[in-house]
DNA sequence: GGAGTTGTACTCGGATACAAGGTGTCCGAGTTGGCAGGG
DNA sequence: CCCTGCCAACTCGGACACCTTGTATCCGAGTACAACTCC
């Protein structure tokens, strides 16, 4: 069992994606210079959560990336769903049902107590990340880490971050 | 994340072997018969969970496997971490420390709260796995499953268990 | 000087190679049980 | 008839290919900004 490469860093990303001011955006290309990942491979992660609605993207120059809703809105599972899948970790494969002594299919209608089992530890997985929630992640960065690192990480993003253009309001009130 | 698939079968052949009497074995070819898969890559999995000490296994004819300790005490954890490895899913690749800003070491002395978060929920997982006794689930499948199955099921046991021959242990007591 | 138009540069998005771990299979070492031979 | 030695069959154990999944990369579609040209 082992979880995917990339939920580490996309709940790094949606962690400094919380920084950013309303609306702002910022581009995958940053976000894969801050933690040093191939920037086409960061895109799969960052597109898998737009699909999946924890993120939102704006094409064109002053692009990029930006929570689709608040910070305490966001769990930690909403972004390993995104990434994993949906599917729970453990796959019952009736294997009960095959093999040499072969029983009418009416035999079979309660499910498989170790996948009720199985299933229910994951249940309980699901709910602690269910309730860790972004801002707690980044309330937990601001108080505990190191100030040095606190700082790095204000200034990468204040340095990044791409506001929401006047000019582009500005169009949109013309028209 | 996926759950390895010699997973569900390592844990229906532990509560398969939970059914054989004390001393007694059942040989591996018998048990992947049972749930009709390949015989040499079950033994992968049940010689991982002998070298987990989970299992015992004894060589020779009329040898097999059966279970280290009474059911009681073999937990779900037990079985999985034998197969899927100690290792925790979620591994901190430290990549907060990586990228193109570089601080000291001493900068990190913290842990990722990440890497926290993500290790308490799988704390919680295991914590329901370590509480599902293998005595649990073969109890479950006497009462609820159907009374076909549990007699199809009790029926192989007593066809493939390799009773602890009595000529072996004239052999000892010879000696 | 201002508005319209065109070009460019930057962004995301999907399709395409490479690699690793899990899956499946085969052959060898070890041990016990049975059988034959001898006493 | 009983004991002893040998043979054979059955067991587990480790080493060897195959394939799916995750990892990594490249190229293309789309959009906003900026400069240029025309009015």
């Amino acid at each position: 069992m082992k979880l995917s490469e990339g939920v580490e860093a996309a709940i790094h990303c949606a962690a400094t994606l919380a920084g950013v001011e309303d609306g702002a955006t910022m581009p995958g290309s940053a976000l894969a210079a801050q933690f040093d990942l191939s920037p086409s491979y960061l895109l799969k992660h960052l597109n898998a959560m737009t699909a999946a609605g924890v993120l939102e993207s704006v094409p064109g120059p002053a692009g990029g990336y930006r929570l689709a809703r608040a910070p305490e809105r966001i769990s930690l599972l909403d972004i390993v769903l995104a990434v994993e899948g949906p599917q729970p970790a453990f796959r019952c494969g009736e294997i009960r049902q095959r093999g040499s002594v072969k029983l009418p299919a009416s035999a079979y209608v309660k499910p498989c107590g170790i996948n009720v089992a199985m299933l229910r530890a994951e249940k309980a997985w699901r709910a602690v990340l269910a309730s860790e929630k972004l801002s707690d992640i980044v309330a937990g960065f601001m108080n505990d880490a190191d100030p040095r690192s606190v700082a790095a990480a204000c200034a990468f993003v204040e340095r990044y971050q791409r506001p929401q253009k006047s000019s582009s309001l500005k169009r949109q009130e013309r028209k």
